[in-house]
DNA sequence: CATGAATGAGGCTTCATTCAT
DNA sequence: GATGAATGAAGCCTCATTCAT
């Protein structure tokens, strides 16, 4: 069940969003967002409490849903850290293609945001990494994944490796996201060498 | 031998892009820029055209090294592709390091050029891409990777897993920027996998 | 019927023009007009895209006025062209009377109007100067006016001494508009020899 | 015999009217005249005071060449004030065709002059009517023109429908400026009517 | 004489936010 | 609850003029 009330912060975000990834955050007037809605600028405030509340959304959405969805698979009982691994980046990939604009505006735009609220993030992204990490972990103790393999740093390869597609994948594509997160996955377990 | 000129064009580039980095491009105002490095405004627009004319600056000269840089690797003469794939890897990750506040805000700011430099940079993004497919490719017609790799989808790979340096690596952290180099180099050859 | 939003507009559009027409346009700040007037600035860009839009809405106001008025006495019927140059006489005398600031800033401030604008007031320029030629020839046709009268010099010599009106004439001074325009009526028809 | 000095001032004067015609004063800047020219900001400076200087002696050139030339047509013996009206309206006419740029900068840019050079120019411009009225009174009390004639009046009108041609006059148009005059005399001396 | 790099005050304009209705 | 007219602080940029060389 979705209020009124929710309907309407859900379209101003997803509007703005689409157009914070298109002109930039600093480029995009209150009024551009709520003509493109319809809605009057006073309805806005009556909605929000000032434009940076949009990007603190914007963020707090994202972000949320990634650390849960990372959470959750690392918890998943009677899986090996492959196919915990495979999970892993699918979601990611997917999670990325899901929400294009918002995942675009939250690389780039976070020096708007208040102190705070970017030191909220980085806990957020922390903590994300901290999965990955201890799924890598996972891995090597289960002796799946070689003894010498610094988890940290492949970690960041792999987040980084997913979160780049937000710059050049396309629906239209070569390659759905589903065949895309397949070919990271292999390429992150075997390796190009034969 | 550098000109007066270019140095103070240099000086420029380098307070603005740690900036721009910092605060964001529109958070920046040219009296912070003039004021750090104690000049004049009219110093400054006696030297460059617009404040956009910084950004564009800083996308052409990153881009441009880095569009050279690939392509010289490519060239080099009697290297397999797998050591072509470890010169590039490291190169990569170092211009990051090297360039980092200008690589950051190549990243996040290019919705602040016109229409036209856009574009531009984007063709040098994809001269960029194309190198390294070739180098791959050359991997897998020399019979040292994989046949039934990707090249592209593995470029977009190397390169997201390589942009990504920028957000996380810091000089004083656990690695080097080579042995970040080094790392990612043997996760892309060989794999997390035993 | 006039509403507050044209009340507003035109109070801008005559202290601007008294402005200009005491200080010239580009000496003329924004500030000194909402100061004048003791309105915000934002409430001026409120009514008002730029400064240049005071200077087309200044120019397009007085010469459609003009235009409209020689149109009409041109089509006047059962008049004489003398009577119809009469009217027009003094009919662009009081015009420019009662429009002394708009008519001086329209006279002297056009280089500061875009190219477009520009081409805009020349035509309008061209009807009004067309109405006032066939007015001398429908005289000439008549056999009112000698056969030999040029109608486009003619025509563009009586303009141009009713122009320069907005260069010396007072109201406090010895003629009124209407004695000005009866003058000038008389030196047009009868000219000064006995 | 003209010094180099007196030369680079005239060109320098020759080449800002033209400008200022164009663009109008406030559009037009130094390094706009400069260029132009082929000099250096410096140069410029080495023989004029200011900008504002360029606009004054525009005046000033102007305004003397036309006094005198009233002054002489007045007093030259033996001549009816109709010879001397032929001959001051053809003068007036010529000197506006002949110094085109300087006159429309004349008529339009004062507003940019200091106090005193304003009042100066109000001077000369007060004993260019005087003369005219002196000639059109010369004429009424030789009992050529007519008795009831209003000197000021006509003469205003004379000058204005003459300096008018600064709007509309073009070296390659149906008349030349001769029969311009011409057409100006006959219509102010025997008037439209047969 | 001649240069041209450097100055810095000040103008036009934008836009997030408010609040009376 | 909803509106939208009004605000006003602040930023980018210009350009006449100077002066060390």
């Amino acid at each position: 069940m979705v209020s009124k009330q929710e309907e309407v912060v859900q379209l101003i975000l997803d509007t703005s969003a689409k157009l914070f990834e298109k002109y930039g955050y600093n480029n995009v007037r209150i009024s551009d967002i709520t003509r493109d809605i319809g809605m009057t600028t006073g309805f806005f405030y009556y909605h929000f409490r000032s434009k940076e509340q949009i990007l603190q959304m914007i963020y707090e959405n994202y972000i949320s849903g990634a650390a849960d969805a990372v959470r959750e698979i690392y918890h998943i009982p009677n899986l090996t850290a492959q196919e915990k691994l495979n999970l892993l980046i699918k979601r990611h990939c997917k999670g990325i293609r899901d929400n294009h604009s918002h995942v675009s505006v939250f690389f780039r735009e976070y020096r708007n945001l208040s102190e705070e609220a970017i030191k909220l993030i980085q806990e957020k992204n922390s903590e994300y990494l901290k999965y990955v990490v201890k799924i890598i972990e996972q891995g090597v103790d289960e002796g799946l994944f070689k003894a010498d393999v610094n988890p940290k740093m492949v970690s960041l390869a792999i987040i980084g490796m997913c979160n780049w597609i937000y710059q050049w994948f396309k629906d239209d594509g070569e390659k759905s996201i589903d065949e895309v997160g397949e070919i990271f996955y292999r390429l992150v377990t075997s390796g190009l060498l034969k």
